[in-house]
DNA sequence: GCTACAGGTTTACAGGCGTAGTCGTTTCGG
DNA sequence: CCGAAACGACTACGCCTGTAAACCTGTAGC
């Protein structure tokens, strides 16, 4: 049955995930808050970020706090460990695990800046060392 | 808005991409060919198949002809640029449209194999010249 | 003290997705 | 020539997702 390590366990939708950067960006904060940050972007109304908010927390990966009366909420999850995640299985997905495919993908596409390659062979130097 | 080229249009989704992978390998393919080749692995049966299919049909992004009394699928995107577009999606939402942090990510949670360093080194002399 | 508001909880609902059964027709083996 | 197998089309259905309204409660201001 191949059960998870239970640790993150749910997927985040990406809808989800929009809250999920403001709460990496501050926290702990409020509903509101989260509404004052992405409601006027995204065209959401405060119920859409609440329902996100709770659902967040059933999945186990955003946790409460009591503040006074109301709620602050706080990621339970390291957003390095989301993004890790999910750029391993786009790699396990599109380019069989291996990450040189994609590298040349992105490449081919242009959508490599002067900028990314100098970093990119800046930390290469680095991890020869 | 930044619109696509409107090409693909609609979103494939995993289990129809999978289908997607078989008809890039191997088409034009009959429906009963695809499920030859996933239904084991993916443990579907041939009505999914035919459904995933259809639903990708309807999104134009595959193809039919009529084969005498039946029909072959062929994929009508190809497939560089459907993992282009999934691998800049990632980009673009997890690290701000910048490769370079994605590298630097892959590096860290260890996703890269020496083999890919190596490829990787060499890509970047290559497009240095 | 009572009402309006803020905030959380519950319910809603349409559309997409995973997975599959049913139906009607054609065809092929016998 | 007939029944079974093969096919595509249509239907089904429960879960997830995006988006939000309704509801309940406590609190704060008047």
């Amino acid at each position: 049955m191949a059960k998870r390590t239970d640790a993150p366990g749910e997927r985040i939708s990406e809808a989800e995930h929009a809250v999920m950067e403001v709460l990496w960006d501050r926290n702990p904060i409020s509903a509101s808050d989260v509404c004052d940050t992405i409601c006027a972007q995204r065209d959401w109304s405060i119920p859409t970020v609440k329902t996100l908010l709770s659902r967040l927390v059933q999945k186990q990966v955003v946790g409460t706090e009591p503040e006074g009366r109301k709620f602050l909420y706080r990621p339970l999850i390291e957003r390095s460990d989301y993004v890790g995640g999910e750029s391993r299985r786009l790699v396990d997905r599109l380019f069989g695990g291996r990450a040189a495919p994609l590298f040349a993908q992105l490449a081919e596409s242009e959508a490599l800046s002067d900028e990314d390659l100098a970093e990119i062979e800046a930390l290469l130097r680095e991890m020869r060392k």
